[in-house]
DNA sequence: CGATATCGGACCAATTTAGTCCTGTAAATA
DNA sequence: TATTTACAGGACTAAATTGGTCCGATATCG
């Protein structure tokens, strides 16, 4: 249905929140997820995967939890995204490699290549930073959004390979 | 996964055929499943969607079959991607209704609403046409597409509640 | 040491998706 | 007008994905 599933929706809910309310500094899984009230174990899982990917550092043991490890606007939504869903591609063969068993046959396949890449940057353009600002959406459009400068793209968390 | 399903893929994948391909004008559903060799009632099934909405027309009975109801200039990828999957949206609260259940408490609404227009209006961007030239993904860079005219807004497909 | 938390999995139930099939109706043709 | 072809509109099933839970291991603090 071309949606994102939970775990990015949430994601993306709980870093906006740890970005919007910056202390404590850390906090652990349960607090967080008390507080974007959202169910414990999922809000857990997603913190792992966030701090496994080093957008959030973690302590561990008493006293331990979460915290951004980078400035809101050093995170990217296309990160996010990418981190907690899986490597972006609308089709398989958009994700380039000879995944696609019409591979050869596929007369479009070129084109999803690139239509990918718009999507995908039009989301590494959004930063964490510019969800939680109450004036974003009001005073944007579209247009500011796609005639951004564009974050140095291959220094990207996105050209990773998923480990998942 | 942030991935398309296959009726929409296939059916992206169908309607490249029949604009590159614009001889025999009318062509039955097993004959165009045959050319794009794909599973025949998957093609039939998606023929039937396309049509009840206005991208292809259909003629009935012996001799009958598929054909575009308007030039390829004329599609985008963002009405085919509506129309077989439904209304685009990246969360729930990306539609604008109240469907989600954090309504309120949820920071980021308004935030998901600009992102989804952004990339709703990058796909709108590129059409049917653009699919099939073969120069599409090798002259045309990101910022090419995304500064592109914009296609008029309200008349678009993408307004209308999807009937399924 | 003992309490607290993350880490890294496995695991399960419910939903969604991919794909098939069947009955009805419209059109062409002999 | 009878027959055949082909779309229309469903219902239906199996497989895959997702949302969500839980557990044992490890690290840290006091």
């Amino acid at each position: 249905m071309f949606r994102l599933s939970k775990v990015s929706d949430y994601g993306i809910v709980v870093l906006a929140h740890l970005a919007r309310n910056p202390v404590p500094a850390s906090r652990n899984a349960r607090e967080i997820a008390h507080e974007v009230q959202l169910p414990a174990p999922m809000v857990s899982k997603i913190l792992k995967s966030l701090a496994r990917q080093g957008v959030l550092e973690s302590q561990r043991g008493a006293q331990g939890g979460y915290q951004l490890a980078r400035p809101p606007e050093a995170i990217t939504v296309g990160q996010m995204i990418t981190i907690l869903e899986g490597p972006m591609g609308l089709t398989e063969c958009a994700l380039g490699a000879d995944l696609c068993t019409h591979e050869g046959s596929c007369e479009v396949q070129s084109s999803w290549q690139l239509i990918n890449r718009v999507i995908s940057d039009a989301l590494q353009r959004v930063t964490l930073a510019d969800l939680i600002d109450p004036a974003f959406d009001e005073h944007l459009s579209t247009d500011d959004i796609l005639n951004r400068v564009r974050p140095t793209r291959s220094s990207s968390v996105d050209e990773r390979p998923e480990p998942n």
